[in-house]
DNA sequence: GGGTACATGTAATCAGTTACATGATTTA
DNA sequence: TAAATCATGTAACTGATTACATGTACCC
């Protein structure tokens, strides 16, 4: 059997069909963009050619609504479970990739007008700035009063646990922009306390 | 023209080529590898087709030695110059691709064993640490006296500010799998001085 | 002079993206 | 009932990855 056509966007696949449930490809995508779609986008179309494939490696199985939308829900399968698991249970030695448009042109910003890189510095500055305000709101809601249905609780916590990780990149992230747009002068991480509490203090 | 066609490999490459000069893909291989080959990696083999897509939308020309090995030579065109200038003065707002596959398990890791998760944090430990710990031992060369020739001044400190953003993310990166070693217990991204001193002192 | 690491490429494939398109539900 | 938004898909394309392959220089 060829168990190594998976990609990250089978597991991904998988590994919601095995949390949530049967799934419809709108369902996988808000469960997607409420977690990691906040900083690893899936567009859309994945998340409705994938489970087919996943249906022809025989990983999950295909139902049809016969009314209404007609929408396909996907389920997993035993098979794809013991996929989903051999997964788990080998720990991936991949790097991660930081694929950052802005960084690139930093990099690059020597070979342009000083106005083009402290116009960049701030555009990105403000850009992180936003979405760290946004996790931060997310966080509010999240810890909300009354909303921690009792079977939700285990999935809200690795949710939290996960977005924790796209939060304090968020944080470097800002720290590092505003060194950037103060200028070339301040030293750059080599000071202590380069990244505050992320309580959206330092957000405006 | 199709001004367009251009993705953030084009963009690398014409980076390069402006500011290194005429070079070779392998030139060019070593350049990325020693900047943001850190946490973006781009294939060799890109850095040897993506030189001739540029040439055949004018971007660059190709010389190729006649001795030895003939290697193939690249260099930029004004027209290239045009459009690296005209990409550098339009800050891209393109969101930070942050593709982390321990990322990924660790959601999921509530669908395996707790023994998985606690290896799988220990293992993205161990590689986080080992990177930041290879980023210090870089910045350490680059403070080596002696070599920051008048010429290349301008090129270190770009490189230097960029890899400063790899390096926080590595920072932020110990700090977290730290805490998803310690435990479930230990409050996320709700703390203080979360992320240390990057000197070294948070590797062992 | 044989092995090893360095260096240079080509070709096929495929995952991911873009572009397009339409149906269903809600709201005003 | 029209408009807007939500929801659901297909198909073409292409940038990126994988697999393969070979030549050159260096070292012992």
């Amino acid at each position: 059997m060829s168990t190594e056509r998976l990609g990250p966007t089978s597991y991904l696949v998988l590994g919601l069909l095995a949390r949530e449930g049967p799934s419809t490809p709108y369902e996988l995508e808000r469960h997607v963009g409420a977690t990691l779609g906040n900083f690893w986008s899936f567009p859309h179309t994945l998340l409705y050619t994938e489970p087919a494939r996943l249906v022809t490696l025989g990983l999950a199985t295909e139902r049809r609504e016969t009314e209404g939308r007609r929408r396909r829900v996907f389920e997993i399968t035993p098979a794809g479970t013991a996929a989903l698991v051999a997964w788990l249970d080998r720990p991936s030695a991949a790097p991660t990739e930081l694929r950052d448009p802005g960084l690139l042109q930093l990099f690059f910003a020597d070979l342009a007008s000083p106005e083009a890189r402290l116009r960049l510095a701030r555009e990105q500055l403000a850009i992180h700035q936003a979405k760290l305000a946004a996790y931060d709101q997310d966080e509010r809601l999240e810890r909300r009063p009354g909303r921690s249905l009792a079977g939700k609780r285990t999935f809200e916590h690795w949710r939290g646990e996960t977005l924790a990780m796209g939060l304090l990149y968020e944080s470097a992230a800002v720290a590092f922009w505003r060194r950037v747009v103060e200028g070339p002068a301040a030293r750059l991480a080599a000071d202590t306390d380069l990244i505050g509490v992320p309580d959206g203090s330092n957000v405006g």
